[in-house]
Formats: structure tokens, sequence, C-alpha cells
DNA sequence: ATGCTTGTTGACAGTGTGCCAATAGGCCGC
DNA sequence: GCGGCCTATTGGCACACTGTCAACAAGCAT
């Protein structure tokens, strides 16, 4: 009855086997999940998941990597905007973004590693780079280091906002819009005027 | 030479093996430490830790729930003060707490369960929600829930900033003492007036 | 001292994990 | 269309880990 043994292209696979972890790691935490499900889920032995990512961490972190990432940026069109028009939609296609993919991405926010495992906090701290850079870029900004230094606690408050949003109702999504632009604008800006000291 | 076998007030052994669990999993996450390992560092036999916490992943919470809390507010003393002003000396207050208590504290702004499991997220809300309730109450303001919902966002921006400036150094104290003061108030700001739509 | 309460232990059974040699799918040249 | 090779895939082995439970003893009360 069922396809006795399939043979595929690694790449392939690799990405099956993810795709199946990831449903069951959706409604379970990492260590009630055992190899065996995964492989079953997967359709495949258990053995194959060692060969393919090592370990049954490495499994777990490919998954992360693949969920934490928000999507390609197609946002194009407003060119002659100011600073604040662009930061606003930048926004507001980030909340889309959020409502649509980022089931997984918004509940990035939360805690992990208390510990040392830095692996989850790694690929976070990736992710939230990649978003600061294409805000940058969005608001017409150089891709300066210090800027997307400044821009990257920007993911973690987004993220933040976006869960008592849609989770919990407590922001409105305008207003959510609002306070996002707001302080994006002013994480950006303070930076523009960085010889600003009250003190003598 | 070891003393054979020792009975202990329930509340402190357990409060024991709990410290002993801290260390462990400050360096190494969840599943690369050991029950057995768990147990010699705390002195004591395997069986014990499923005596007092049932369960591995049990014992886990009981330090993650230790270790998100912020330390009580010593914070008194300023009562004439304008509304920015108290978020100033907030802020201040809570970034050096950040420097000498939040090493874990700060490192819970991360990722944790993309995956289901709640639990962990559930934890890191109690705890911000606490903090909240702890600024709103330095701002002299009321604690009303919606406020509070308001202000639970900025938990995750305060802590990705002071991992920011103390893990990577590309914030001095003062951008972020800056940074954050302002962030504070445009957050309970905007709530204040909230009969504020641009489109008719 | 002696008995009782209960914190503490050690072993047992079941399960999960990583590893590796054996198996077979499917593309190649012939 | 047929045989052969490469390698994706499997199944089982050995080991480690986890949860449970009945037996044990530390310290208090009488």
């Amino acid at each position: 009855m069922t396809a006795t043994r399939q043979r595929l292209a690694p790449a392939e696979r690799r990405q099956q086997i993810i795709d199946a972890a990831r449903e069951l790691y959706s409604d379970r935490p990492y260590d009630a999940v055992s190899t065996s499900e995964l492989a079953d889920a997967a359709g495949v032995a258990r053995g194959l998941i060692n060969h393919y990512f090592g370990d049954k961490r490495e499994l777990f972190l490919a998954v992360m990597r693949e969920s934490v990432l928000m999507p390609e940026r197609p946002l194009t069109g407003l060119d002659g905007k100011s600073v604040e028009e662009r930061a606003r939609l930048t926004m507001d296609w980030i909340l889309d973004a959020a409502t649509t993919y980022g089931q997984a991405w918004v509940a990035a926010s939360g805690a992990a590693n208390l510990h040392g495992s830095s692996d989850i906090q790694a690929i976070v701290d990736e992710a939230d780079d990649r978003a600061a850079r294409l805000v940058l870029d969005a608001l017409g900004l150089p891709d300066d280091a210090r800027l997307r230094a400044r821009l990257r606690p920007t993911a973690a408050l987004t993220k933040s906002v976006c869960r008592e949003w849609l989770q919990r109702g407590t922001f409105t999504r305008v207003e959510a819009l609002d306070l996002l632009t707001a302080s994006i604008l002013l994480f950006v800006q303070k930076d523009l005027s960085p010889v600003k000291e009250d003190r003598p």
C-alpha cells in the first residue's frame, strides 16, 4: 500500500523533515516530542534524522531558524515620501505580515534560554538584525552598524506589541501602528544628533 | 567523610536544589543537563528531584520563575516630581538593577517557545506584568489594566536595550536611559488621549 | 530510650537517543 | 533493456536517561 521506500534529493527530504517537525513543535515543547514521533510524522526512519541533522537538538534549531525569519520585503513604490511617512508604511506592512505569516515570529518574543544555551538566542538575534536592516532600507537610511544596533531592540518591542494586539486584544491595530511608528522614529532619531548631552 | 544523610526542611532542600540547578542551567541548555547531574550538584539522590518537583521540566520552570523576577522596588523618596522626572529616575534604577541582579533577567528577552510550550511564555509574561505594575506605581499612575497592557511591551524593549548595552556595548548608558525614558513616556502618554483619530 | 513521622535513598522497568553496518532506490554507461 | 555503482535509507544494537516505588533512617516527641 504505502510506497515501500522512496529516495529523495537530500535538500527535499531535509525540508520535509523540518516541515513535519515544525508541525509537532507548534503545540508541544521540545522535550515532549520524541525523535520517533518526528520520524513518523515525516514518514521516515528514525535514523535518518540523525543522518541529516546529527542531533535532535540540531533539527529543532533548524526549525527555529526558519520560523523566526520575516518574509522578504515586497515593500516598494514609495520613494518621495518623508521618513515619517515611510516609517508608518513600513510598520503597517510589518503588522500585516504578523497577522498572516508571523504566528511563530510573534511568539519569538518570550523567553528561552535564560540559561547558557545561546544557540536559540543567536538565531533570534540574527533574525532581529535582518529585520533592522529591512527597516533601515525602507526608511532610506544607510545600513550603518550603529543604526542597526539602535534599531535591533525595536524588533523585540514590535513582537511584544503584536502579541498584545493579536493574542490578547489589548491593543487596537491603529494603536499598535501609532506606537510602533513613533518608537521606530524615536530610536533612529536620537542617533542623528549624538552630541546632545544635558550635563556640563 | 561526607555527612551520611542529612534531613532538611522541605522548603530549604527545595531551594538548595533550585540553586544548584540554576548554576548548571546557566551555561548549558535544558536538555543537555541530566537529572543525575542536577542531583549530584545538589548533593542529593536523583529520586528526590522527582519527589519535590515531580518532573524534570517542573524543576526547570521553578528555576525560570526565580530568575525572571526583578528585585523588589526600593525606589522611594521622590513625590513632588513630574511624570517625566519620575520616568527617568525609574528607568535609571532599572538600569542599575540590570547591571547587578539582572544577568538572567536581561537574557530573558531572546526567544523561547517558538513552540507550543507556553509554560515559559507564561512565566515571562507574569514577570513583565509585575514590572509594568512597578513602573506604573513609580510614575504615580493608577494600576489600570489598560495601562498595564500598554506598558508590558516596554519590558521586552528594556531587556533588549540592556542586552545591547551590557553584552554588546553598542549603547552607552546615557543613550539607553534617554531612549527608554522617552519610550515609556510615549507608551503611557498615548493612552491619555485615546480619542485621537486622524481619519474622519 | 523507643516509636513514629516523613525526608531520603537505591534499584527497577520502560523509553528515548545516537551509532553503524546492511539494504535497496534510481541514475549511469553499455 | 540490463547490470553496476553511488548513496539515500533502513533497522537493530548498546547505552543513557527518566519516573516510580517500596524500603530506609534522621530527628522529634513522649
